[in-house]
DNA sequence: ACGCAAATTTGCGTGTACGCATCTTTCTGC
DNA sequence: GCAGAAAGATGCGTACACGCAAATTTGCGT
């Protein structure tokens, strides 16, 4: 169940998406965002232009992809994987700050400086929050129980929510500093202010973890 | 504050934005929306094409904006006027369930028909509900006091999440009785299901309820 | 190995979004 | 009223997203 897909094929797919994400970060750093058509991503990976947007559906989305790439399904199985014991406020807010914190791409920090600057590229960053959506409903699912499928996508959808505000007030900040001081401060950590934006739904979560707990003795 | 320009420019303004809108309409329900380009509803408008996008950033938008107009201001609105004895998530619940439940238009359910059966047009449609954060984050801040702006806007998001949700459920029920049966069901009343969707956020609302009260005794 | 079925890539055509420069309309202070 | 400023409308050019159908590649049973 975890690769259905197990073969040449799959394993081509995956390539060609790596080459692209690969040749869409590596021109805008060195030519500037703004100096990227999706020809020179598609060419530089070696496929059509059509192509391209059979993997992604916009410009930025490959570029914004290097730093997002494989998050979603990394927040829910983190999420899932966090003992019975703890509970579901803290697994969640905990998963996420994990995930957005984790840095492992060099030349992250120059990215997120692009990011920052560009309009355009903010945009599909924050958009990428809407992707931990469902992998993260169906954690919160199984963890819940499937009693009431419903809150569970709620929930995710708030969390999902609540960290798209943390990122938007985030990149505020860090460009506002960067165009004040001239130089990129985090100002504040990102797991800090991710802790307090998350802060307002942990009761919506306590209780659904109570209700579900009793649902579940009765 | 409420119009702070009052005069010929933004009368005129309006007035387009209102005239591409019923062009809109009336060429998406005569014609069938995709026969309808943003050329035809420009024209029929009476401005030029370019225009359009300065009003309205996608072909749907204009056609989806007859069901959604001015829904953002109408629901903060109703949140700021609940009074004071009625708790915040009774009055963000049923200020939502209002506003989204009053048809004014004639031709909605048309409209409505048109909009479950084009993916394009429902994609628009749920994507109104993001305008209703900003203005409901102001109206839930006002209520809980300027204490901590951030969870205003947490909760605003959420509430707005909370009802995309909704709405996408509510759109799948209603396209597939529509498939199933022939004939157009609610499939439950709206109205309801906007109250239960928003009931996991309910304990999130009513702590940041007590902890403005606290706050402001102290 | 072979051939059929399914998935993927590709080229093409159309409609769309939007930056930019320019022209027209409206606003403001005098 | 009037002149300059500000805001909006328009035309043009470019890049982009995507549906569609033909060509190519991969998977699988025999």
């Amino acid at each position: 169940m975890t690769t259905r897909r197990t073969g040449l094929r799959e394993q081509k797919k995956q390539a060609t998406r790596e080459a692209l994400r690969a040749a869409a970060l590596r021109l805008a750093l060195e030519r500037g965002p703004d100096n990227v058509r999706v020809d020179d991503i598609a060419e530089a990976a070696g496929v059509s232009p059509r192509t391209y947007n059979n993997y992604f559906s916009s410009r930025e989305q490959a570029i914004v992809a290097a730093v997002t790439s494989e998050r979603e399904a990394r927040v829910a199985a983190a999420v899932a994987d966090r003992p019975d014991g703890v509970g579901l406020a803290d697994a969640v807010v905990e998963a996420v700050v994990d995930q957005f914190t984790a840095s492992a791409e060099p030349g992250r920090e120059a990215l997120l400086l692009l990011i920052t600057t560009r309009p355009a590229l903010r945009e599909a960053f924050i958009g990428t929050t809407a992707a931990i959506e469902h992998p993260l409903a169906e954690a919160v699912a199984g963890r819940l129980g499937d009693g009431e499928p419903h809150t569970a996508r709620v929930l995710a959808a708030s969390v999902a929510a609540a960290v798209r505000v943390a990122l938007e007030q985030w990149l505020r900040t860090t460009v506002s500093s960067a165009t004040a001081g001239g130089l990129v401060v985090p100002a504040g950590s990102l797991a800090d202010l991710l802790r307090t934006t998350l802060a307002p739904l942990r009761p919506a979560l306590d209780a659904a973890e109570q209700r579900a707990r009793r649902h579940r003795q009765q």
